[in-house]
DNA sequence: CTGAAAGCGCTTACAG
DNA sequence: CTGAAAGCGCTTACAG
């Protein structure tokens, strides 16, 4: 039982392949197609249950119309609620998503951008890890569609979608500084990604503001140490020379290990340590505290990135375009 | 810039495409191609970049390597998690996988397989939903990879991956007795697929074992009014007159809500009511209590799967294979 | 041991 | 308005 392709129905019909090919892509018009050999022609192909060999179209247009997606860990509910959106909004124009993981690793980055690469994907959607940035450079090079999402490269000249990351974290702090918190710690990665650096900026700019920056109260823990290291963190911070009352977790990853360490050493919150968070958490639920977090707008950024791969994709001269989104503070739940 | 082909190679060496091909795929030996020239292939294609056109040879052989998943919802870490085992596993065997989501809805199950099958994947693995089970036949109809995990039909002849959740459930109940419950309710989905009967089954039988079944001490909550069936269903199992001891949630989602509604209530956990459920949850690492839970091997289910289907792939008359897992009891957390 | 040729199914100029 | 033909890049018999 071969499947049946377009010289089936053009020999059925005594037509040529390419009437038929025209008409099934709706280009009747611009081939100028009769309509009563336009209409014969999707009668037969719907009898004869045709359907066309996207394989064969891909390699012919050169096109896969497929979609990868870099993210670094598709179990990490941030990406996963990314990595749905961005398939939702992928599905509209027609493109499949194939999502790898880099688990933070640059070496599986570039792995998996070759993986990509050899798929033919039609475009690059990543969350580039530290050190990827001459992956993603590579790329660009290339004349190869890319975006960058959550995160980018500010040398890069390549589309990204991002938050205003330095403004959540002024926000984050304020949030703090007006429950009358004065001695406030930040629990960030050690790392030189740029959301990271922004987050960082926007926390001392905003204490300096105050006059309540402290660099003692800065704690900076390793993605790979993150057992040992917050231990360290959070212990550092509550020494109590520090008189810490406030902290704020720079993502929800430092904050879902940070969080688990101050219940530990039985921290009184939020009566004695207030906490601001980036990102939504599923330990609010389980809390009896009301936790401020930074709201990232998780659906828009997905949209917006496959709308831009899409146009860079159809486009031959791609616009770079940046665009920044702007968070929110809510109060959980 | 045109890209490098095996025309370019063999142009450069005065060889014939055959030849470029077969050495490039390592089939020299089958070929019977001279070392020498091999080598010259070869160092000639890594001189030029050659990099191979998967889009062609893919149409040419009429694979695509590439793999559908198709689940209820990739932001729900169950399948996130099995989500990634897989991924693993498929790179290792050089296929890609395309992950679509069903959201637990029949019609949106029957799009995405009529969608992975335009995409031409190579086989199918698939988390059905409910009223699924004519999408999966058409598929075996049409002599195509399936494997189903985690749920699926007896009636079907199609290989699966799953767990045995008759006896996961009498290991649940036997927990709960154990510890001293007699009134032990089920908090469990309305619907009729395999696993969530089995799961009913081995709660039935366990308590009829002790004779301590009660049918008023099932809950049925239908999936799409979760939030408002869980409210009633907990209110029901708590009401004076049951002497409510025990509650075994069957799946992750049930307990998600459940618990809520339970602290809602101001239920006297563990003292009071005893509980158990299906998969660990985010959940347990907040509250001060320690949940027995039903923990599934989610990386050999993903692993297995995928084995099941490259090796279907390959076989021209698949066999079909079944492989029940067995589950363990863990303390949370 | 290696080359010449056919063909996978489709689309795209081109010719009439 | 429609057909004949070329060709995308690859692999696979087949012939020598």
């Amino acid at each position: 039982m071969t499947r049946v392709s377009i010289k089936h129905i053009a020999g059925k019909l005594g037509v040529s392949n390419a009437t038929v090919s025209l008409v099934l892509n709706g280009k009747e018009k611009e081939g100028r197609v009769g309509k009563e050999t336009a209409d014969k022609i999707r009668q037969v192909a719907s009898e004869m249950n045709y359907e066309p060999n996207n394989l064969a179209r891909g390699f012919r247009i050169g096109k896969s119309h497929t979609i990868g997606l870099i993210v670094a860990d598709i179990s990490n509910p941030f990406f996963a609620n990314l990595a749905f959106y961005i398939q939702e909004q992928a599905e509209k124009f027609g493109y499949s998503v194939i999502i790898t993981n880099t688990n933070e690793s640059d070496l599986k980055m570039e792995k998996m951008v070759q993986v990509l690469k050899n798929r033919q994907v039609d475009g690059f959607l990543i969350v580039p890890t530290e050190y990827g940035e001459p992956y993603v450079a590579d790329l660009v090079n290339r004349n190869l569609p890319v975006v960058l999402i959550d995160r980018y490269f500010p040398a890069l000249n390549v589309s990204s979608v991002i938050v205003d990351n330095y403004n959540a974290s002024v926000k984050a702090v304020e949030n703090l500084v007006n429950r009358g918190c004065k001695n406030i710690g930040l629990v960030i990665y050690k790392n030189s990604l740029q959301h990271i650096l922004e987050r960082k900026r926007g926390y001392m700019d905003a204490l300096k503001e105050h006059g309540y920056y402290n660099p003692a109260l800065i704690k900076e823990v390793n993605y790979s140490l993150m057992q040992d290291d917050i231990v360290i963190a959070i212990e550092g911070l509550l020494a109590k020379e520090n008189k810490l009352d406030g902290i704020f977790f720079a993502t929800n990853t430092l904050f879902t290990s940070g969080i688990k360490q101050l219940k530990l050493m039985q921290a009184d919150i939020p009566n004695h340590i207030k906490l601001v968070t980036f990102d939504k958490s599923e330990a609010f639920e389980w809390m009896n505290i009301s936790i401020p977090y930074i709201l990232q707008p998780i659906p828009d950024m997905g949209k917006m990135a496959v709308e831009l791969l899409v146009e860079q994709i159809g486009n031959n001269a791609p616009m770079v375009k940046c665009i920044e989104l702007q968070t929110s503070l809510k109060e959980a739940p």
